[in-house]
DNA sequence: ACGCTCGAGTGAAACGTTTCACTTCATTCC
DNA sequence: GGAATGAAGTGAAACGTTTCACTCGAGCGT
């Protein structure tokens, strides 16, 4: 069995209490005494034992991150941005990935609630989840990441995607083009629904109808395969589009490889916008133009909020943060 | 304060035990009565306390697994292989990224210690952690990743990367390359150098001679960014190689955008391979010709290791296991 | 009617910390 | 000189489980 702070305390001659001290406090043991008790810990190769310390304590240094893909860039940005915040306070980080799963998200949930964990930032598979609200009705502090609580009960941080649209959309016609098509996903997903509204906005607000400029283009996913064929279509049908603005990088990234692998040259023939300005999109074969969204700050404000509420649930107000995206120009456009 | 297992006792008229009892080995009580405390958890909305639980029980169903960089999708793979296999046999795993920083690395050690984890999985940054070898020698079971202890006393799983060096070598050789230009990351990393020495076998084992034929190109980095830039350089200087063969599918991405922003033809001008067959490879301007590695098969087996040396600590013996590379062709060669 | 076994449930000890009221002893103050 | 102060350390209670030896009846065969 590994060694308690009982052993220690035998072996540096000491109280239990005061090598808790040691630990804990070590500004309230003298000198001489913390050497000892330390060289004891030591030599016994102690470790602390954190179930111990939590169950008498009642609470833990930890917050639970419950991401939808961890492969996702955008998850990966701001899980780091979390984690810059919770270690620099002390705290850890419980990462999770639910893969888009209600199931996994559920199970995460529960393991998170059983280990006590400070509090939690998710982004939910669905709208509502049972057991988040249980979770939050029993009193653990939530921030929503990317999504908005339309009730307005908890904490939020997303990003403005209308206005995201809107940036892209109004470059684009600022460079001429007439014809855009807009690759999407499914539209149940509220960026995607959101990020068009702010291309159509843009475009009414150019004095242009947005009926006879954008031509959507509803694709299954987010995935570059899926631009890749859904691009490849469009081009074999009408495709008099003289810019392709894409609800994701990935699919920026699918559109850009059917059009070189159909000989058209970016950007003079197509113009290519992503969106999320991921890490990939600077480097692609065609560097590519995006809407970039602080995603390392989305991590950091909302543990931010989390913690300041762990930390006064009395007068803490649930405060609902909306960041700006912005435009990045490179050669796709 | 949370409700305990004691206000279910209550509540349910029944006695801890019997609570526990239903808990764990609910075939242990009998119908009516489990019926009735689980009505009563309900109510309450009581979750166990697995900080508790843990410190009695003496041990935790949980693993450790530190990567190097969760953005890498080599490890998000190596991840998700992990997190099947044990939460298939109940275990939680806590996913730590160490960022390639020792620093942090050994902070998630600690962490991980304390918690009283069955097991770690670890790509440790250095070759070898007084951290790391403290752990192992106070008994907790740990397994490399995608690394190989000289010393053999811990399990290990890897790929052979010198026979994915010579895979990508015959290949290029058999469509006729008589220069190759290998784009190598830091010769320090073990990966570069063994894949570089499989390229030199296969180019020796068709009869010629490696040192007119190979052209090392080191980087300082294993980044897309990079390749772009040492590709640009190559082109300049003198660049009769007609095939480019790269440490990772990063590096190569960079040196096809470097091809095609100065109108080589790939892969008629430039065959590009990359190596680890990321998700990004099929998906390039130029679906990259790449060296698939069973990333998901690594955890999986690393998973499988550990949890058997868990339960068989007297009779398990280390194993290395390597596993063998793919070659997938594709349109870039 | 007797001893047995068996299922169901009980109660208390134990896990390793933290915390807090308390003791000791030396120093300071008037 | 005696009280007051303060620093250093002590010891035991408490945190919420799990586990295990135990009790209590009911049902069984003979």
């Amino acid at each position: 069995m590994a060694p308690s702070i009982k052993d220690v305390a035998v072996r540096a001659g000491v109280s239990i209490g005061t090598v808790s001290n040691v630990l804990n406090r070590p500004d309230k043991v003298a000198e001489s005494t913390r050497a000892q008790v330390l060289a004891a810990i030591d030599e016994l190769g102690f470790v602390r034992n954190s179930s111990a310390a939590q169950l008498r304590a009642g609470t833990s240094r930890s917050l639970g991150l419950i991401v939808l893909d961890m492969a996702n860039p955008f998850f990966h940005d701001v899980a780091k941005g979390v984690e810059d915040v919770a270690s620099s306070l002390g705290y850890a980080v419980v990462l999770c990935n639910s893969d888009e799963q209600a199931g996994r998200e559920d199970r995460y949930l529960q393991v998170l609630e059983e280990q006590r964990v400070r509090g939690v930032l998710i982004t939910p598979v669905e709208v509502s989840s049972e057991r988040l609200d249980a979770l939050r009705r029993r009193g653990t502090p939530t921030v929503l990441v990317d999504r908005h609580d339309p009730r307005i009960d908890c904490c939020s941080v997303a990003v403005d995607d209308v206005a995201g649209g809107m940036l892209a959309g109004e470059y684009l016609v600022s460079l001429g083009h007439k014809r855009i098509a807009f690759f999407s996903g499914p539209m149940g997903i509220r960026q995607c629904a959101d990020r068009l509204a702010g291309l159509r906005q843009a475009v009414t607000g150019a004095g242009l109808d947005p009926d006879s400029v954008i031509d959507v283009v509803e694709t299954p996913a987010l995935k570059a395969r899926i631009g890749y064929e859904a691009a490849r279509e469009l081009f074999d049908s009408s495709g008099q589009v003289t810019a392709a603005f894409c609800a994701n990088d990935l699919l920026a990234l699918g559109v850009l490889r059917a059009a070189v692998s159909t000989g058209r040259r970016v950007p003079d023939d197509l113009a290519i916008m992503g969106y999320d300005d991921i890490e990939f999109a600077a480097d692609a074969a065609v560097p590519l133009s995006s809407i970039r969204q602080p995603t390392v700050d989305i991590g950091r404000d909302a543990a931010r909020l989390l913690l300041e509420e762990c930390d006064n649930p009395e007068t803490h107000e649930h405060q609902q943060v909306m960041f700006e995206p912005e435009l990045v120009i490179r050669e796709s456009t």
